[in-house]
DNA sequence: GAGTGGTCTAGACCACTGC
DNA sequence: CAGTGGTCTAGACCACTCG
């Protein structure tokens, strides 16, 4: 017989795109419950399994929070689960270190080809650049240079940046409405210049990792093109290969 | 009312243990079908539901590998898709690129405090050096140091590295039965000292990527520590932060 | 067509949370 | 105690693979 469904998709996965449509449109705020799975299987006609496996995935997905007896949550950046998700950043030593990020400059820009294709915009198109520090137990140890489109982060600036006290992503989430949630990263060993070897106190010419992020939104958006510079000198990149 | 069951455990779990035991004692080697869903919940006594969702949990954490329509089968490193999730780096300019590994030289040693410490065994218990030039398109990339315990890989040697095909992985779970499951890498910048500047074909005191590796198998017993050093003169370490 | 994994349902009951 | 997610079951049916 011809095969009458090539693109067959299960009804969960549609289920799973109506949650995700959702949540894209806003319906639930980061950190909010989201309604009971009996009360999403009355909304879209299904049982209450077809709902929790919808469900299962995106908890998969880092996108829902299930938290048994109390309800099913939006995640957010301001969960502290969330912050070693994109910073996989430990001391050599083991513990856990208090880190502050250090804005040192924001400024407008138009985007070069690099970062025009990156962050799929348009040649010359508006982006912001930031450049910060990252210090762990107020030792230098990141310097990050990220590049975001300044359409999507209209109203960024060094004054804002200063008053936030999360992380980065917290910000972008509650401020800006931009959910990071994914990223790849590209990692060489580069030698430090003489700027950034001021910055993390090293040695000019020490080698440092260099991470290249890329953060997608929603639909695999790209919404933030990153460049950090990592003195390992006391602190190493995890990597857990599950 | 007093909590009853402060270790509570699912019997979904229960069944994954014995099912995880049987895996363990190579009831069914790596690539072969294990039971059918029917068939094991006949065996363990309980529904194919139950038995469902331990093995979907063993697929999820690499340890089965499920085929619509024809069973569910064991890991093997001999998968082409095992490799690359233990082997994270990707050339710059992208596409695939055939590797191959140089065995350089296998000698035996003494366990010092910190191999003893990370493989879990006694000072002075007897350890396999390894160490092996990995290349991209016949240009070196990778050195690699590898400590293992002499108990686990007796009878390895330079010829038997040099006689095998596939990766390194791949003929520990042929010939010695050891199936790696899990690892933990963790990454820092060093300056290339000039042993491996001139196995890599790099300047003296170039930057480096120093991958540090301990593989788990089952049981997160640790079986292998190795360090790499890694040039990323045409190659990045690529890290999806899912 | 037989056998496998994959989906969907409906219902009963358990474990956890908070009032 | 009511409400939530979590487990377990049994059965029907679908999609895929292979002989």
């Amino acid at each position: 017989m011809v095969q009458e469904s090539p693109t067959f998709s299960p009804l969960y996965r549609q289920i799973k795109g109506l949650i995700l449509q959702a949540l894209e449109a806003g319906e639930w705020r980061p950190g909010e419950a989201i309604p009971s799975e009996t009360e999403l299987a009355a909304r879209f006609s299904v049982s209450q399994g077809t709902v929790r496996k919808a469900i299962d995935e995106m908890a998969a997905d880092n996108l829902l929070l299930r938290r048994q007896g109390k309800g099913t949550f939006v995640a957010s950046h301001s969960d502290p689960r969330a912050f070693f998700r994109f910073l996989r950043l430990v001391p050599l030593a083991g513990g856990i270190e208090p880190s502050t990020s250090v804005p040192l400059e924001c400024w407008r820009a138009k985007a070069g080809q690099e970062a025009a294709r990156t962050l799929g915009i348009k040649l010359g198109d508006p982006i912001i650049i930031v450049r910060r520090l990252l210090q762990f137990s107020s030792k230098p140890v990141v310097v990050d240079e990220i590049y975001l489109p300044g359409e999507t982060f209209a109203g960024l600036s060094l004054d804002v940046l200063k008053d936030s006290h999360g992380s980065l992503y917290s910000l972008f989430e509650s401020r800006f409405g931009v959910r990071m949630i994914r990223a790849e990263e590209r990692i060489r060993a580069v030698a430090a210049d003489r700027a950034t070897a001021e910055l993390l106190r090293v040695a000019e010419g020490s080698p440092l990792l260099s991470v290249e992020r890329v953060s997608y939104t929603y639909g695999d958006k790209p919404v933030e093109w990153r460049r950090g510079l990592y003195s390992t000198a006391d602190h190493c990149y995890y990597n857990d290969l599950g």
